[in-house]
DNA sequence: TACAAAACAGAATATACGTTCTAATATTTA
DNA sequence: TAAATATTAGAACGTATATTCTGTTTTGTA
C-alpha cells in the first residue's frame, strides 16, 4: 500500500486484526472505535457517513465532497483509515446496508405490530405507543395554533430588549429550551428559575418593553401565575404558552398560545409545547435576519445616495 | 431529441401525457404500458427492471448488460423507450424508490416538504416544517432504540437507591423533565444542575448501586462526561442519553440510548429524546407497579400457607 | 520561537462510465 | 421472395469518476 500518508490501518488493526469489514454495524463499530484519533475533516466526514448512511450509499466522491465541505481526496483517505482499499470499497458496505434495511422493512413493520398487540407494557410497545401519540399531538398543534398569535410572539420577541423566560415543575423544560436557544439567537436572555427563593427579586428588574416568555400547564403554578401579572403591570408583554382556554395565565397574556392538552392520558408530554417552542425560536431567528438584511440593504442604499 | 430510433416516447406519450416519471410506483405502470410494445431484448430488460429493482438502483450499465445478457447500449435503449433522457435519469427513479422504503417516513417528509412550496419563512411555514421533522425524528427513535437497552435502563432505574440526572446547555430540559418525573414516581430522584458550581460536591454523594442518567449532545459538555466517568469510578450505573456512536458518554455508560441527531439540520429538536425520557418514566412505573403487585402476591400466597 | 510532522487543498491522471454511432442482422410488409 | 424497416452488436467517443501526487498550511513539540 504505497503512499505519502502514515498507514493508520495498522492502529486500526491492533483492535480489529485482519478480517475486513463487510457489514454496516461493524462498520459502524469501527468508525466509533477509529474516531478519537482521527483529524478534523476525517472526523467531520466520519459524523456525515453515520448520520446519512444513505448518502454514502448513493452519492459519489464528489457530490459527498461537496455535501460535507470537503475536497474529494479527504473522503479517499477516510476511506483508507478505516482499511479500506478505496471509497468504492467502503461504498460497498453502505450500499448493502441500504439493500438489507429495504429488504427487511416489511418484516420490520410486521414486527412492531406483532409486539404491539401483545405487551403494551413492555417497553418496545410503550415506545410506540408514546411515539403514536406524539405524532398525534404534533398534529393537533399544527392544527390548533393560530398564525396570528405566532407573527405576534415572534414580533415581540424579536423587538424586546430583554426576555425572560418563565416555567415550573412539568413545564419547566420548556422554560429551559427557550433560554438556551434564544440566547443562541444572540437575544438578552433571563431564565427564571427562582433559585436561591430569588424569583421576585428577578421580576423587580423587568423594564417596559421586555417581554416575558410563560410556560404552565394544569395545575398550574401560582408562582408563574403571579409572576406574569407582575410582569404585565410592570409593562412587559406576556406570551403565554399554556393549555386551553381556561388558563389563568390568559388574563395577563399580550399573546396565548394554547395548546390543547389531553389531560386523559396519565402522563402528558412534552413533545407539542417543545416544538412550538422551537417554532417560535426559528420564526425569531428568520424575523431577525430579515430584519438585519433590510437594514443592510436600506445603508447600502443610502451610501449610493450619497456617492 | 436526435437519434436513428424512432420515438418511442410518442407511443407512450399517448396514454401519459407530458409530465416525467418520478417515482417507482408510476414507473412501475409505465413500464407495464411499454411492455407489449417493445423489442424482446427490451422486454427482457424490462422483466429485470421489475424483479431486481435494487439492481437497476445500484449497478451500473455495464454491470446490469451483463446480468441481463443484453448489449449496454440496450439499457440505454430501454430507458429512452420509458422516455427518459438517459439511464441515469432513469436509475434515479430506482434509486429514490429504494431510499423511501429504506425508511418510511421519508415519504412523509417529501410529502409534507412538497407542500410547504411558499412562504417556509413565515411562522405557519415553520410550525408545519418543525412538526413535520419532528414526525420524522419520532419515526427514526422507534426504529433505531434497542428493546434490550431500554429494558436494561429500566431496571437499573427501578432498582436503584437513588437517581441522579445530569445534562447541561442543549439538553438541559431533558434532564429537567427525567427530574421531575422520576420524583412523580417517588422515587429519589436528584437533579444535577451545578447550582453554584456544587456539580463537584453533589457528584461526591453518589452511591454504589445509584444510576446516574446524564444526556449531552455535540458539542459534549465536558462536565457531564466527567461527571459521567466519576459516578462510574464510584460504581454507579450510568444511563447515557447521547447521539450516535462518537459520543464519549458510551465508553462510560452501562446503558447507552442513541439518538442519531441529524446535524445537517440547523436547529436541532427536543423532541425525540424527551420522548425517550417519558418512555423510560413510563416504563419504570409499569416495572415499580409489577413489582409491588408481585410483591403483594407473593405475601398474599405466603399468608395462605401459614393459614 | 523554531523545527518537525501531519493534514490539507487542489491540480493531475488514469480509468471506467454513459452515451452515441455505424455496420450488420433480424423482422416485417408488399 | 424482395424491399423496407426495425433492432441489435460492438466499437468509438467524450465525460465524469476515483485516485494519486505535489506544494502549502496547519498543528504539535522542543
Amino acid at each position: 500500500m504505497p503512499g505519502q500518508y502514515p498507514d493508520q490501518r495498522l492502529k486500526i488493526d491492533g483492535l480489529k486484526v485482519m478480517d475486513s469489514v463487510t457489514t454496516y454495524e461493524e462498520l459502524k463499530d469501527l468508525i466509533a472505535q477509529a474516531y478519537p484519533g482521527m483529524s478534523k475533516q476525517l472526523q467531520r466526514i466520519a459524523r456525515f457517513a453515520l448520520e446519512q448512511p444513505n448518502e454514502l450509499a448513493l452519492g459519489t466522491v464528489a457530490s459527498l465532497a461537496t455535501a460535507t465541505e470537503v475536497q474529494p481526496s479527504a473522503m479517499i483517505r477516510f476511506a483508507n483509515a478505516l482499511s479500506f482499499s478505496g471509497f468504492s470499497e467502503m461504498q460497498q458496505v453502505f450500499r448493502g446496508n441500504l439493500l438489507e434495511r429495504s429488504d427487511s422493512y416489511r418484516e420490520r413493520i410486521d414486527q412492531m405490530r406483532r409486539k404491539q398487540t401483545n405487551g403494551a407494557r413492555a417497553p418496545a410497545g410503550v415506545l410506540h405507543q408514546l411515539v403514536a401519540e406524539s405524532v398525534a399531538e404534533l398534529g393537533h398543534l399544527e392544527e390548533n395554533i393560530r398564525q396570528m398569535d405566532l407573527k405576534a410572539a415572534v414580533s415581540l420577541i424579536a423587538a424586546a430588549p430583554r426576555i425572560y423566560v418563565l416555567a415550573q415543575r412539568r413545564a419547566f423544560p420548556v422554560a429551559g429550551y427557550l433560554a438556551y436557544a434564544l440566547s443562541q439567537l444572540e437575544l438578552r436572555t433571563h431564565l427564571l428559575d427562582g433559585t436561591g427563593g430569588m424569583l421576585r427579586e428577578s421580576l423587580a428588574s423587568i423594564a417596559p418593553g421586555d417581554v416575558l416568555i410563560a410556560a404552565s400547564f394544569r395545575h398550574y403554578s401560582p408562582e408563574v401565575i403571579s409572576a406574569a401579572v407582575a410582569a404585565r403591570k410592570l409593562g412587559a408583554s406576556v406570551i403565554a404558552i399554556t393549555d386551553g382556554p381556561l388558563s389563568p395565565l390568559k388574563t395577563s397574556a399580550k399573546v396565548c398560545l394554547e395548546l390543547a392538552d389531553d389531560s386523559s392520558k396519565p402522563f402528558r408530554s412534552l413533545v407539542a409545547p417543545l416544538c412550538l417552542a422551537q417554532v417560535l425560536v426559528v420564526s425569531t431567528g428568520h424575523q431577525l435576519a430579515e430584519q438585519t438584511a433590510s437594514k443592510k440593504a436600506r445603508s447600502v442604499s443610502r451610501q449610493k445616495v450619497t456617492k
